[in-house]
DNA sequence: TAATAAAGGTATCGACTCGAAACCAACAAG
DNA sequence: CTTGTTGGTTTCGAGTCGATACCTTTATTA
C-alpha cells in the first residue's frame, strides 16, 4: 500500500468520523454542511442552485433537506424581490446558535503535535486533492472571493473591495466569503 | 482561519466527495466501506460485530447493510462452528469482482505533484488525527497485524508469524491485514 | 447444576437521505 | 408570442441510521 492509498483510505475514515460525530450532535451530516455553508457563502450564494452545487447532490435531495432544517426552524426562505423564481435562504436565530455548537470546529479536532510546517503541507495538499476531484467532475471550488479571478481590491466606492463579475462592491468581511461564481486566480 | 480549521474543513468536503463518486459507481458508500473492510480484514474480524466497531454504527444498522450486500450477492454469511452466535461474513466472487472497480482506488485519486516527502507527511499527520479521534471515542484502531502489540515474528511452527492474544500461527498476507483485536505497539 | 448475565444478531419503527422523474412558475431570447 | 431555460418543489422507491425490543447461544456465578 503505497502512502497515497494510505492518504485515501485515511479521509474515507475521517470522513466518516466526522458523520458519527454529526450525528451525534444532533442533526444529519448533510444538515450541518448546509448550515455551515450558509454561514460562509456570501449574499449571492445563499440559494437552493447554490447549495445544490456545492454538495453536488440533485436539487429534489437539496429541497428536501431545506424544508427539513426550515421546519426544525434553523434556516428560513425569502423570495428574492428581483427574480421571483430564487430563494433567498438565510440563517435562523436558532441555526446561528447551534452552529456555535458545530461538533467540527471543536477544539478537540486539533492536531497539536504538529508543526505548523506539517500543517500547511496538509492543508495545501488535501485542497490540491479537492481541487481536483471538484474539477474532474466539472463542480465548482466554492473558493474564498479573495482568491477570486474577479475580485478586485481597492475600488473607489467607499468600499473597500469589488466584484468584476457581479460588478457590486464588496465589503471587507466578504472577501473571506466563499462563492458559488469563484474562480480561482491560478486557473 | 487557521491551517488546522482548513484541514477539517477539506477533510470534510473531500469526505462528501468521497461519497458522491462511490454513489456514482453503484453502491452505497456503507456498503463501499463493508466490501472494502471484509476485503482487508484477516479472518478473526470478518464479523458483524467487528463491521460495526470498524464503522461505529449500531449493530441493527449494520445487519440491515449486511443483508442488503447479502441480497446483492455480494457478501455471503456462514455460521460459526465453534461459536453458533457468530456469523463469519466472505466476499462472493462477485464480490470481490465488483472491488475492482472500487471508485477509490483508480489513479485518478493520485496526488501526482507532490514529493515522496509530503506524502509521507500528509499520511503521518492524517493517521495521528484519526487515531486520536477514534481513541477519544474509544473506538478501535483496526491498524495493521504487524503493528500490533501480540505481534511475534518468526514462530517456530511453520508459519512465520504469531498471534500472541488469540495464540494462532499467522501467515505472511495476514500480517498486512487489518484486526479487530489490534493494539497499536507505541500505546 | 441451575439461574443469571453477557454477547452476537435480527426485526421493526420512524426520520431522513438520495437519485430519478415529472412537474410548475418565472424569466429570457428569438 | 412562442420556445427554451432556470430555480424549485413534489413524489417515488431504495436504503441508511439510531433506538428499542427481542431471540439464541455462550459465559459466569451462586
Amino acid at each position: 500500500m503505497t502512502d497515497n492509498d494510505k492518504i485515501i483510505v485515511l479521509i474515507e475514515r475521517l470522513g466518516r468520523q466526522i458523520s458519527s460525530e454529526e450525528h451525534a450532535a444532533g442533526l444529519q451530516p448533510v444538515q450541518w454542511a448546509v448550515l455551515r455553508y450558509l454561514h460562509r457563502a456570501n449574499r449571492f450564494s445563499r440559494t437552493a442552485a447554490a447549495v445544490t452545487a456545492y454538495l453536488g447532490h440533485t436539487k429534489g435531495t437539496v429541497s428536501q433537506t431545506l424544508r427539513t432544517l426550515e421546519t426544525k426552524g434553523l434556516i428560513k426562505k425569502r423570495v428574492d424581490g428581483k427574480d421571483r423564481r430564487v430563494n433567498r435562504l438565510e440563517l435562523t436565530a436558532a441555526g446561528k446558535r447551534l452552529l456555535r455548537e458545530d461538533p467540527l470546529t471543536d477544539a478537540a479536532w486539533s492536531l497539536q503535535d504538529l508543526s505548523p510546517q506539517q500543517h500547511a503541507t496538509m492543508a495545501a495538499g488535501l485542497e490540491q486533492l479537492l481541487l481536483a476531484r471538484l474539477d474532474s467532475q466539472d463542480r465548482r471550488p466554492f473558493g474564498q472571493c479573495r482568491d477570486c479571478l474577479y475580485f478586485g481590491r481597492q475600488h473607489p466606492d467607499g468600499q473597500p473591495h469589488y466584484c468584476k463579475l457581479l460588478e457590486t462592491p464588496l465589503a471587507e468581511a466578504d472577501s473571506a466569503a466563499i462563492c458559488f461564481e469563484q474562480q480561482p486566480q491560478s486557473a
